[in-house]
DNA sequence: ACGGAAATTGTGAGCGTTAACATTCGAGGT
DNA sequence: ACCTCGAATGTTAACGCTCACAATTTCCGT
């Protein structure tokens, strides 16, 4: 009571009204709108005021309705709830403000080819103009390949296909970077706590790892396999405690990198100066994990953007030599959960 | 090239030509789609049938355009990188969609007053039938406040504006609690780590702390201004680790709780041997956190979920009754980051 | 002052649905 | 067999906008 609008309570002004305040036709009113040439200043200029007076908008049902454009792109995510899903969706919706889209979200708990295909449908019938799939696991990607779909699907995930338009983290390479560091440092071989089995971004930072062991001659020692959650890096981490020559250890992420210090701190191993430990991903807080934690950063934000600017090009690009597959290297980052083995 | 369609690039089947395929008038469809009464069963297998047999999609635009529903919510959050923001969102979406409703999102950079109103703006032209405001900050609940908009908006924050329909964290009696526990542990004070000044989260916070350490007679120390970033904490925890006399630190977050934890490590002072710590959230990284981080949770996805609720409430029911503020309490979570204070 | 092109504005027809009302069909009562 | 009434279906008119084209003006050069 009391804000309240009072009565006052007419229908949204329309077009028509616009224009017979302003005293032309409704397609000059359109005109002025979507900046039509050809109008006269002083013509725009009543038009404008009406509009102001009668604080009209435009409905953008009716105009989707004509033109066919919703303006509006969906993103199906992850469990956006992740430092990585939340980071790209920022950054996609970042892009696709700036690019004067709606972005219409829907974050999936399983990512089957069911869950994805049902996403897409949903969004679609919604008449969004494209689809940004985040798709980390191989089902995802893989249904996302044989999507039958009549809009645009653009994917941001790790893998190799080639069906789909992507923009996808050189993971193997920073897996690569963060394991040959460590045996230029002098370990003798280098431990690795992997993510779920089903995901690509698991399956490429852990072969990047295999074969960095496997080219300098190193043994390759058994995998632990954790779920990304810095609790099944702590258990990890208890169960490589127990190894008695364990010099170094390359976490798939950062979140298990910290269960895993925890472990180490807990089982007397002090890090760096008897186990050196890299993660992935840089997220925010690696900084300041005890001790700060070298690892692997990658560029959500920017991933999220690069991958809105493909969805972009297939959106708008009629010409078809809009790059397919986009790939963006993380990088190392030192700090001082790393340090030279030293030879007893 | 091979999946491609192949020139069957017919236009996308309307009602009316699956009402011609069925036999049937297109209101006929139209009842059948929306389950209205009085099909005869074999009529409304017919259409079904048509409707497969063409892929037949309804117009949303053509729907909305005639219905004035979008069957789309707005949210306006800030900054989903941070867990807090990604969580609600997530809650909220889950939510929407369990409802029917699609999620179209706005992640602000800034929070003051121009935004915000231009973000719901932007949101209620596009069509959306309710917006989401997650407003941490006091310049965007007052903004949310007087936001002078036609369509229904809850926000989820943590003040007590009765302006607009809310749903809040006991922020209060949260940062109470710990700071109670603290002292119920032999503490003579507890120091405060507090978040940005203009956030309501903060002042709450460090409203609780105050008035608990008022009232249990103990002195309020000075307090260290952080921005909820975990290097912020860091350099908090710097400052504290000067301070001889310092017991007991309450973090206004996890983030910053782990800076500090990681610049008392850095000064030698043993947490909680020497220095009880208790932050504030919950994040899943703080049960992980050396020592364990003793913590006052709230569960931001239920959050959103309730957020969500209360705007479906102002949406769709007509009866006035909902309730215009739905308030949860945190609940503290022990862990080993805190202990009894050795009297020496 | 005149023809014509360009600039400016208006008119009418959809876009694909749902709402409102009209029509037809079939069964039961007398 | 006739009338009534509800069930089942069809018809027509919006919804608010843009597009295509028509109509009107204006501005030049000659």
């Amino acid at each position: 009571m009391g804000i309240e609008s009072a009565g006052t309570e007419q229908r949204q002004p329309v077009m028509a009204d616009v224009a017979k305040l302003a005293g032309v036709s409704h397609q000059t009113v359109s005109r002025v709108l979507n900046g039509a040439p050809h109008v006269r200043p002083d013509t725009r200029d009543r038009v404008l005021a009406a509009i102001r007076e009668l604080d009209y908008r435009p409905n953008s049902a009716a105009r989707a309705l004509v033109t066919r454009r919703s303006q509006t792109l969906g993103v199906v995510s992850f469990d956006s709830t992740l430092y990585g899903p939340a980071s790209m969706l920022d950054g996609i919706e970042q892009a696709a403000r700036s690019a004067g889209y709606f972005v219409s979200v829907t974050s999936l708990r399983s990512l089957d080819g069911r869950s994805v295909q049902e996403a897409v449908d949903r969004l679609r019938d919604q008449g969004v103009e494209g689809v940004v799939v985040i798709a980390p696991q191989t089902s995802a990607v893989s249904a996302v390949a044989r999507l039958s779909s009549s809009v645009p699907v653009v994917a941001v995930g790790s893998g190799n296909q080639t069906q789909v338009p992507m923009v996808s983290v050189g993971n193997r390479f920073g897996a690569g970077d963060a394991t040959r560091h460590l045996l230029d440092l002098g370990h003798r071989t280098v431990h690795h706590v992997a993510g779920p089995a089903n995901w690509l971004e698991s399956k490429d930072r852990e072969e990047g790892w295999r074969r960095t062991l496997e080219a300098a001659g190193a043994p390759v020692p058994e995998v632990e396999r954790g779920d990304w959650s810095a609790r099944s890096g702590y258990h990890a981490g208890l169960r490589i405690a127990e190894l008695p020559d364990v010099t170094a250890v390359f976490c798939a992420n950062d979140h298990m990198a910290l269960g895993l210090l925890r472990a180490l701190n807990e089982g007397g191993r002090s890090v760096p100066e008897e186990i050196s430990v890299v993660g992935f991903d840089d997220i925010p807080e690696a900084a300041y994990f005890i001790p700060p934690l070298t690892t692997v950063r990658q560029d959500f934000g920017e991933l999220g953007k690069r991958a809105l600017e493909l969805l972009l090009g297939e959106l708008e690009g009629d010409a078809r030599p809009s790059p397919r597959h986009v790939r963006i290297q993380p990088e190392l980052v030192l700090r001082r959960s790393v340090a030279p083995v030293v030879r007893r």
